[in-house]
DNA sequence: ACAAAAGTGTTGCTGGTACACCCATGT
DNA sequence: ACATGGGTGTACCAGCAACACTTTTGT
C-alpha cells in the first residue's frame, strides 16, 4: 500500500469550465475513547495560512472511488485500521472554506478503539485531543467537529454503535462513561444498568477487570448475533 | 430571472486532472401534502437512457454558490417559491450513478404547501406523484427519495417542520393525516389531540372548515413566536 | 333520517427517575 | 483500616395506549 503524504489538500489553480471548478474531499472525524475521556484524532496543519493549527484527517476523493470508499481509504492509510465504523455526516460547501480554491468536503465520523489504533500507529504527526478542550481548528473543521459530535449523539441512541469505541470486553462503568462523555450528562448507575440489561443484548463474559485499585467489575460483550435476529423480527426501529 | 432549461445534467467530456473530474449537483426531493396524500414533485427525464422515466429536480451547482444556495435556486427557478424549508439529506457518489460521467449529487428535501405552489406554476413538465405509488425513478433517484423520506420521518419528530406542508390555518384532521402519511402509521385521534395541545403551541383561529359534508372542524395555526421563546428557555432539545 | 367526521375523559400500563446500603479489592 | 468504585431493589410519577358515545353539519 502506498503511503500517501500527510499534507493537507493542495490545489494547483487551472483554467476550467465552471462546472469543473470544484475539488471534492473527505474529512474524517475520528473519535476514540481513552481511559474515561472522549478524544478525536487530529493532524498538524502544514498549510501556511493555518500554521500551527490542528485539522481533521482528510484527502481528495479519487476518481475511481465513491465517498464511502474514500473515507475508508483515509482511515486505512493514516491509522492502518480496516473495517472501521464510518458514517457520513454532512457535506460542507462554503465558497471560502478553503484558501486554495473551491473545495467541497464531505464529513464522516469514525469510531475507533484506541487500543487497536495504538498497535498500528503509523504517523507521529497525529495526536489524540480531548474533544471538550478543543476551541478552534483549521479551516471550518471546528464546525465540522461540532456537527459530527451532534450526529454521534443522535446515532448512539438509535443503534448499538457505541461498542465500536470499546474493546470487545468492557466493564459496565466504561460503557456508562462513554455515554456520559458523548452526551455530556451524568446518569444514575442503577438505572443505567437496568436499562442496558433489559435489552438482553449483553453477554456476561464471566471475567473480571484486573489491576484496578478497587473492587473489580464484571466484563461484558455486546451480542451482535442476538441483535441481528431481534432487528429482523421487530421490523420497527430499535431504540437502544 | 433567467429561466434555465429544464433538461437534466449534460456534461461535455473534457480531459482534466483527476482531482477535477467531478461535477457537483443538487437534487431536491420536494414533498407536498395534497388533500390527504403525501406527494413528491417530479420532472420527466429527457436523457435518452432514462426516456419516459421520472426524476427529481436537480441542477449543477454554480461556482459562486454553496449547496444551500443552489438548492434554493433550483426551487425558485422551477416552482417560483422562495424561502422554502430545505434541508440537506446526504451526498450520493456512486461511480456509475450518472451515465454522462462522474456526477456527485447532494440531496435536499423541501416541504412545500401545495396550494402556494399552484399559484405559481411555471413548468408543465412537472407533476406531483403519490409517494407510496412510486416504484422506480431515473438514475439513483428512487434511493435518494427513500432516504429523504426516512430523514423526513426523523425530522418531523424532532421539530415543528411539518407545518411547512400545511396552509397557515389547518384542521386537526389534516395535521394528524400528514403525520400518518409520512410515518406510515395510524394514530388514535384522542391521544393525538391531547399530545399536540399539550405542547401549548397551537393557536385557535376561532374559525371553522367550510364546505365539508360533515361536521366542520376548528382551524388552528402554529405559534412560532411561542416556540422560539420555548426553545431559548429549555436549552435541551425539544421533542415535538 | 342518515352518513361522516368532530369533539371529549378515564383507566391501566410501562418506562423513567430518585434514592442508600453493603461488598470486594488494592494500598 | 481506609479509599474506591461494584453491585443491588423499591417507590413514585409521567407519559403513552386503549377505548365509546354524543354533536354538528350536508345530503
Amino acid at each position: 500500500m502506498p503511503h500517501r503524504k500527510k499534507s493537507n489538500i493542495n490545489i494547483t489553480p487551472v483554467q476550467l469550465a465552471p462546472e469543473f471548478q470544484f475539488a471534492l474531499s473527505v474529512d474524517c472525524v475520528i473519535f476514540g475513547y481513552d481511559r474515561g475521556v472522549l478524544k478525536v484524532l487530529l493532524i498538524e496543519s502544514d498549510l501556511p495560512s493555518f500554521k500551527g493549527q490542528w485539522s481533521l484527517l482528510g484527502d481528495l476523493m479519487h476518481p475511481d472511488e465513491n465517498l464511502d470508499q474514500a473515507s475508508h481509504r483515509i482511515l486505512r492509510e493514516r491509522t492502518g485500521l480496516k473495517d472501521m465504523f464510518l458514517e457520513q455526516v454532512k457535506t460542507f460547501s462554503s465558497i471560502d472554506r478553503h484558501p486554495a480554491g473551491r473545495v467541497i468536503t464531505t464529513a464522516y465520523f469514525a469510531l475507533v478503539n484506541v487500543r487497536d489504533y495504538q498497535l498500528k500507529k503509523l504517523d507521529h504527526n497525529l495526536h489524540w485531543h480531548v474533544v471538550s478542550d478543543i476551541q478552534s481548528l483549521a479551516f471550518d473543521h471546528k464546525e465540522i467537529l461540532d456537527q459530527s459530535l451532534e450526529a454521534l449523539r443522535k446515532k448512539i441512541q438509535e443503534g448499538p454503535i457505541i461498542f465500536n469505541l470499546l474493546e470487545k470486553k468492557f466493564s459496565m462503568r466504561d460503557l456508562q462513561n462513554v455515554f456520559e462523555q458523548i452526551l455530556g450528562v451524568s446518569m444514575d448507575r442503577r438505572n443505567f444498568r437496568k436499562k442496558i440489561f433489559s435489552t438482553g443484548l449483553l453477554k456476561d463474559e464471566e471475567e473480571m477487570e484486573k489491576q484496578v485499585n478497587h473492587r473489580p467489575g464484571k466484563l461484558y460483550s455486546f451480542n451482535y448475533e442476538t441483535y441481528e435476529q431481534l432487528k429482523k423480527k421487530s421490523s420497527s426501529d430499535f431504540r437502544f
